[in-house]
DNA sequence: ACACTATATAATGAATCAGCTATATAATAA
DNA sequence: TTATTATATAGCTGATTCATTATATAGTGT
């Protein structure tokens, strides 16, 4: 297996077929040609994104006879809205306290 | 101006540099150079990173004599946020629905 | 004006990407 | 066995990415 980057992650969301791929299959698992018929692209290039997408941990695999329907796998994304919750916040932390330093020199001055 | 992709957004954000310039954005405002300095990265090359991660939204520029500091745009990453949380939404949705299957079948298997 | 600092742009090269067509592989159907 | 279906892999091409060094541009300080 690969490494679960989020580099890897992000760049696999950079796509929107595959951004589109996701989406289907957060509604339930589907096979390659389920996936690839609403698109105008031919069946590799599909596959080749699933691929990403599944190195990118964001869907898995299942045999079953010669088809392999894909499902989505939801703890990466969680992980990614984690990492994007935290940089808010922390935005959100300082722009507080600019806001307080703001007030606070508005209070000296003023008046 | 340019476009404001997702897909531009998403492949700013698959780069660690660029993820690593936006948290410390986060805390505040910061030049060029007070960006570089940490990097083992020539200038130009950090200067690139902060072009790709302002095209895609998630800073701005100020001018300021010969500086330009950067600062952190909160409302792109918002955005993308909110995409992640809408599959999520999706997922969630239907795993329950499979779930309520699931134990009906269960209910009328057992016993 | 001159040197220095801050930053951007250009030119280049290696690596990766995203699509295609052709082909391989494996399962299913006849 | 043979044909058909489902999917993956290979090989190719053009576009894009990420880094480098060299250089341009523009402000600052003397």
């Amino acid at each position: 297996m690969q490494a679960l980057s989020l580099d890897r992650t992000f760049q696999a969301l950079a796509d929107p077929t595959r951004r589109a791929l996701l989406s289907r299959l957060a509604m339930g698992p589907a096979t390659v040609s389920e996936l690839s018929a609403p698109f105008r692209m031919s069946q590799p290039a599909i596959s080749r994104h699933l691929k990403v997408l599944e190195e990118a941990g964001l869907i898995a695999t299942r045999i079953d006879g010669s088809r392999r329907p894909r499902s989505a796998v939801p703890g990466r994304l969680r992980e990614v809205r984690d990492w994007l919750a935290e940089i808010e916040a922390t935005f959100e932390t300082n722009y507080r306290r600019l806001d307080a330093v703001l007030q606070e020199m508005e209070g000296k001055d003023d008046v």
